[in-house]
RNA sequence: GGCGCCGUGGCGGAGUGGCUACGCAGCGGCCUGCAAAGCCGUUUACUCCGGUUCGAAUCCGGACGGCGCCUCCA
């Protein structure tokens, strides 16, 4: 049985497949006004991981990650670049595919774009209004909050100690403050546009995802994922939307990951602080950079800085080293404990913290080991994590390399250790690193 | 002010009503010509104060401290 928390109950909650052990999961993914930091590789990691221990566990898993392409926040910064938001959206949709493709974790199963889902969008507010739930002003569109009696049992806050919207425009038009936004009419500079029956506009943002999740996930899918942040109010706005337009829950289990914390707090976009992501790639790489993520439950907020970073990257080197002791075929029977508590704990509540905890039991007890042990279950294991590749052996040492180190021990047989050492340190400047082991010396990437 | 989360050994970070998490760093040891890698060890770690209990870091109450959201930030 796996379990996962639910912000809606608040508590863990089984996962219960649809038929033919189906399960959707939808993300929500970036807004496109430019590139994409850390924090936003956080919930594709997450997610991404998720997908990959629900298909390990036999699950027929659907990931969906958004990428909002109309939003008002592309209009804000394609106007002083000189550029519009069409142009910008379409230039930053593809670095966000390019950044998290260097993250080597695959493409989730689909991506739509808001600006590709406007008649899904243009469908479900109809219905909104249909059932009186939804209101046209001025070419507006506004869901009528207070017509929702479950308003609030997402994020758990009391409809009348909300504030929402109250200062932001449109409040003349709003028969309550608390409304909010579905359809928002074209307004002056305002590059992309649809014809709608209320009138030439475009989406709102928290329409969007539930059109988008409704449209390839159905009603009522399994998991619906995203930051902590966007709990309130762009969840608590999408489930209410579909609870009132189609009379049905959105999704079965509402996961939020926790947020990335940058000295001196969070990594917000509107904290200026962000560190984008393709830089940190470039830096330490991605092996390093999900090792970071997989360290901590994914619901914890997480310190992250460059001795974060490091620690991973020392982790990551402890699984290569031990990999390349490893022979092929099965692990020792004896050995499948750590194994199973590996998987066991991402059973219950995704922890890849404790999950990383069992794996390098297993490492330890296969370093200590005299005999190199099969590789099978840390290979499993990594492939959950998408870390697989760490198991593949490293480069192969080249003709010259190899003349040097056996100038190198010929020189250590003849006890001359000053030319030895020399040699040595000609090869670790070329990258190598020499290894005394039992059977000889042997060359590793440094 | 409202809702919610959190305070664990030098650092990061799981977990739990009684049994070594794990990793990184440091130190000591084994191995090694020396290293590297690995293994072993590293002596009351659980913010504070009450309470419940045979027993609490783990449950309850309070205090102090940090953080998120409540303004379309993942």
């Amino acid at each position: 049985m796996i379990r996962l928390h639910d912000a809606r109950s608040a508590a863990l909650a089984e996962l219960r497949p649809g038929p033919g052990e189906r399960v959707g999961i939808y993300a929500c993914g970036p807004t496109v006004y430019g590139r994409v930091h850390v924090g936003n590789a956080r919930p594709f990691v997450v997610f991404s991981l998720l997908k990959r221990f629900l298909a390990h566990e036999g699950h027929d898993v659907t990931l969906v990650v958004n990428i909002t392409d109309v939003n008002d926040k592309i209009y804000d910064a394609a106007r002083p670049l000189g550029v519009t938001s069409v142009q910008l959206a379409a230039e930053m949709t593809a670095h966000y595919l390019a950044d998290t493709a260097a993250l080597g974790l695959g493409r989730p199963d689909a991506e739509p774009l808001a600006s590709e889902s406007i008649e899904g969008i243009v469908d479900l507010i109809a219905a909104l209004m249909q059932r009186d739930h939804a209101y046209a002003v001025d070419g507006d569109v506004y869901f009528r909050v207070r017509s929702d009696a479950e308003y609030g049992s997402l994020s758990h806050r009391a409809i009348d100690e909300m504030s929402q919207g109250e200062d932001g425009e449109g409040t003349a038009r709003k028969e309550d403050p608390l409304d909010f936004a579905l359809w928002k009419a074209q307004k002056e500079g305002e590059d992309s546009a649809w014809d709608a029956p209320w009138g030439r506009g475009r989406p709102g943002w928290h329409i969007e995802c539930s059109a988008m999740a409704e449209q390839l996930l159905g009603v009522g899918f399994e998991i619906h994922g995203g930051g902590n942040d966007l709990a309130f109010p762009h969840h608590e706005n999408e489930a209410a939307q579909t609870r009132m337009g189609r009379g049905a829950e959105l999704a079965q289990i509402w996961m939020h990951n926790g947020m990335l914390q940058l000295r001196g707090g969070t990594m917000g976009k509107s904290l200026g602080n962000a560190v984008r992501l393709h830089e940190v790639l470039d830096e330490v790489g991605r092996d390093a950079l999900i090792m970071l993520f997989a360290g901590a439950h994914y619901r914890q907020p997480m310190a992250f800085d460059d001795e974060r970073l490091a620690e991973a990257g020392a982790r990551i080197a402890r699984i290569r080293e031990a990999a390349r002791r490893l022979a092929d075929g099965e692990s020792p029977a004896d050995m499948r404990v750590h194994r199973d508590a590996f998987f066991a704990a991402l059973a219950d509540d995704f922890n890849t913290a404790t999950a990383l905890g069992a794996l390098f039991e297993w490492v330890r007890e296969a370093n200590r080991r005299g005999e190199p042990v099969g590789r099978a279950d840390l290979v499993e294991m990594l492939g959950v994590l998408g870390l697989e590749n760490l198991v593949e052996a490293g480069d192969e040492a080249g003709a010259p390399e190899h003349e040097l180190l056996q100038r190198r021990e010929a020189a250590r047989l003849a006890k001359d250790y000053a030319e030895a050492d020399r040699v040595r340190d000609e090869l670790g400047a070329m990258g190598w690193t020499v290894r005394d082991g039992p059977e000889g010396p042997s060359l590793v990437r440094a």
